[in-house]
DNA sequence: TGAAATGTTGGGGCG
DNA sequence: ACGCCCCAACATTTC
């Protein structure tokens, strides 16, 4: 007697744990774990270079995790998925939901077809702690302030899931792969840029539970002091690992209040409200759908950008010659990561000092970053430009001198990444175009030679950003 | 999850 | 001893 097989879709969901959509087929009978690369999705809303790295390592990992039955396919999922329940005869098929507009949209009209066509379709929640959907204001209205969205509606709505663990015993159906190889799906630069990578993360769900028992165990504790300090690892660094789903929120969400062990925690606690920052990107993305390309305050359709191409590209360089905000720039390309505290330095840098349009930031933190994610980069850079949900307020100008001697004071952190001002005394490392002469040249330093003059003056950079604010407010 | 400008207070140096 | 000034330290307001 064969059993009734079911495919299982696999999306950003990448493991095995905590996998409701994986479950759901393993109780169904027999299950075909794939793959597939969308190809139907628009160009600007393909992932990066940084992120489809990650995406063929966690993929990889998956495989073995799952004994090398997943098969990968490229093309219009629709079309593969129709033509596989028609090869394998499979009469189930099984994913966890994406919240992504475009995802959203797919995945409905796919729910669709294969229903028509005779299939058991069922999708679930695997990545996030509260459904979009779910979270309403008393009057049915959709939040916009963070904290009454965290604290009253998601605080006081029903708890989080609780985690599941893996199937017993998954039981592969004999079927040929009719997939093509991982390696075929092109995911890999062929520049040799991604090389750095592999030493400082670890794609897929083994590499996801040691970050989180990592932080646990050596971070979590003094969470809310640390993760300012963008020398120390006091944050999770979990994010890429959620993005691909290798970790769920709700694993994550119940490890912490599990080690910690005490209610009223204020490193748990802000921790936790840091995974609600997650989901209340997710939420405005979900309700406000072009949140990734429109200004969320449409005042902001009028703001007068400077978009000078040569700043934008020092900045991407990491060649501005201020100090952190060259730091921040270059531990992105090196490492495909930049810490939370040098985001909002640079993206204020970015948006106010040079006043680009916090678009062209986007577009760049979406290529280089590993955990590029469509709700946290969109709802980020709108907060830090001002233009979003419960944003930064427009005179909210991060000086990036006072940034750093606050949080880098004796700046390990600028010269882990610019090693050119190794030699400069606390006093001048976060700005050496004030250094006496002496200092600079016993410092080895030569600024327009082997360090840049800084691309903009500081005070008058915030002063113009001012004025252009106050002008946008007024129309 | 800002920074700068402006205001207030109080200790200490000094004539 | 007293008034005056300076200024650090902190608080408040403004952008």
């Amino acid at each position: 007697m064969t059993q009734p097989v079911s495919l299982v879709w696999f999306r950003q969901d990448l493991r095995v744990k905590d996998n409701p959509a994986l479950q759901a087929a393993v109780d169904f009978g027999s299950v075909v774990p794939i793959y597939i690369k969308d190809t139907s999705i628009k160009n600007e809303e393909q992932p990066g270079g940084a992120s489809n790295w990650w995406l063929h390592h966690s993929l990889q990992a998956l495989n073995k995790r799952l004994n090398g039955h997943l098969q990968f396919f490229e093309g219009d999922p629709e079309l593969v998925l129709t033509e596989l329940v028609d090869k394998f005869s499979a009469t189930g098929v099984f994913w966890n939901r994406c919240y992504e507009p475009a995802a959203i949209e797919r995945d409905t009209r796919i729910k669709q077809t294969l229903k028509d066509a005779g299939c058991a379709v069922a999708s679930f929640n695997a990545s996030l702690l509260w459904e979009p959907m779910s979270i309403r204001k008393q009057d049915g209205g959709v939040y916009r302030v963070f904290t009454p969205y965290y604290r009253k509606g998601c605080l006081q709505a029903a708890s989080p899931r609780y985690p599941m663990s893996s199937p017993d015993r998954i039981t592969y159906s004999k079927v040929d792969n009719l997939g093509t190889s991982l390696e075929k799906l092109g995911l890999l630069s062929t520049l040799n840029w991604a090389d750095d990578f592999s030493n400082h993360w670890q794609p897929g769900e083994e590499g996801a539970a040691s970050k989180l028992s990592e932080f646990i165990s050596n971070a979590a504790s003094d969470y809310e002091d640390q993760r300012n300090i963008p020398s120390v690892k006091g944050t999770s660094r979990l994010s890429p690992h959620l993005h691909f789903g290798e970790i769920s929120p709700n694993q994550a969400w119940y490890a912490l209040i599990d080690a910690f062990n005490q209610p009223d925690n204020k490193h748990l606690d802000c921790y936790l409200s840091e995974l609600g920052w997650r989901e209340f990107s997710y939420y405005l993305l979900f309700h406000f759908p072009t949140l990734p390309t429109e200004n969320f305050n449409q005042q902001f359709n009028h703001f007068s950008w400077r978009n000078k191409d040569d700043e934008f590209t020092a900045w991407c360089k990491g060649k501005t010659g201020i100090p952190i905000v060259d730091a921040g720039m270059r531990e992105l390309w090196q490492t495909g990561y930049m810490h939370n505290r040098v985001r909002m330095i640079v993206g204020s840098f970015l948006v106010k000092n040079l006043l680009v349009d916090w678009r062209k930031g986007e577009r760049w933190f979406w290529d280089c970053l590993l955990d590029a994610d469509r709700a946290s980069n969109a709802a980020s850079w709108q907060w830090v430009a001002g233009s979003g949900a419960d944003a930064a307020p427009y005179f909210r100008i991060f000086n990036p001198v006072l940034q750093g001697e606050k949080f880098d004071k004796h700046g390990e952190y600028v010269k882990t990444y610019c090693p050119e001002l190794a030699n400069m005394p606390d006093k001048y490392i976060h700005k050496p175009w004030d250094a006496p002469q002496n200092i600079l040249s016993h410092a080895g330093v030569v600024l327009g030679k082997n360090y840049p003059n800084p691309i903009a003056d500081l005070k008058a950079s915030r002063q113009r950003a001012l004025d252009a604010y106050a002008e946008t407010k007024g129309k």
